[in-house]
DNA sequence: GACAGAAATGAAAGTGATTTTCATAAACAA
DNA sequence: TTGTTTATGAAAATCACTTTCATTTCTGTC
């Protein structure tokens, strides 16, 4: 898995006439090697342990790369960070967001999803993304 | 409509201690003669076409106080602005936005919601709010 | 109506999260 | 090694709010 994507990026970089750096593999690893869903900020600081010379700009520039190369998806649950998190080839989920404790919890659910294609359909419109967020309490918050 | 929702924010303001001006009932005149899913920028810029004198910061105070009010909501759409939308009473829906044109267009599909309510569930979680947003071509833009 | 106290307004300053600029440093092809 | 291209880091700039504060309005009382 993380293997596979260092390939991908390392052939990313390659097609689109990149230079691999010494920064984009550090940032790389960190990612990989890191919760779901951090923001800019979380993984430069946690960069910043090993690699104080590290810029917050790059984070930022590498971090975006990340996500075009198709390995990193940048999400947005509203609280005015944008996080990225990690995107498995061919698989898809959605979240479950604690408003209280701030706990994410992933889900996949094929009939959504194929409902949502109706929606679409029944508009004339062809899905190329979608949001779902589901927002509450969870367990732990309400006892 | 138009009515209710004047008469709701009056209330809202009467109940709270707040105070009539002549700001809010132009301010909230123009937000229900307007598009749904304004931001406050183009809320405020129509606004300066006949009113001159109106600062942003009422504007923005204001279409807070209409979300706190209950007859406007707030909704991102990961443009960078945030957006007020009218509420209905009661009532519920959900976006299909065209990446191209920017279309809008709202739906609501009870069987999508009950299943968002299962996930819940079954992790456990009481649902707050949600927001399920499809993003894609519309047909006119497919042409 | 005149007044006092409470709340609202508008202009400007402040915030926080990016996003861009630019001089310098690193890749990489030849 | 060299020349050319691309990347990096620090700092400045942006953007979309959000707050501050001096001044105006409201509103209930005389
Ligand atoms: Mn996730
Ligand atoms: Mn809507
Ligand atoms: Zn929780
Ligand atoms: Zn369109």
């Amino acid at each position: 898995m993380k293997r596979t994507k260092k390939k991908a990026f390392r052939e990313f970089i390659a097609q689109k006439g990149l230079k691999s750096t010494r920064q984009r593999d550090i940032i790389l690893d960190a990612f990989l090697s890191s919760d779901r869903h951090m923001s800019i900020e979380e993984l430069y600081l946690k960069l910043r342990a090993k690699h104080p010379n590290i810029g917050y700009a790059t984070v930022y520039r590498t971090l975006k790369l990340f996500a075009e190369s198709g390995i990193a998806r940048e999400i947005q649950f509203g609280d005015g960070q944008t996080r990225y998190e990690h995107v498995a080839e061919g698989e898809h989920h959605d979240h479950l967001v604690c408003t209280h404790c701030g706990t994410i919890i992933e889900f996949e659910n094929e009939t959504i999803e194929k409902l949502q294609d109706e929606v679409a359909q029944s508009h004339d419109f062809i899905i190329e993304t979608h949001k779902l967020e589901l927002y509450g309490i969870c367990g732990k918050c309400r006892k």
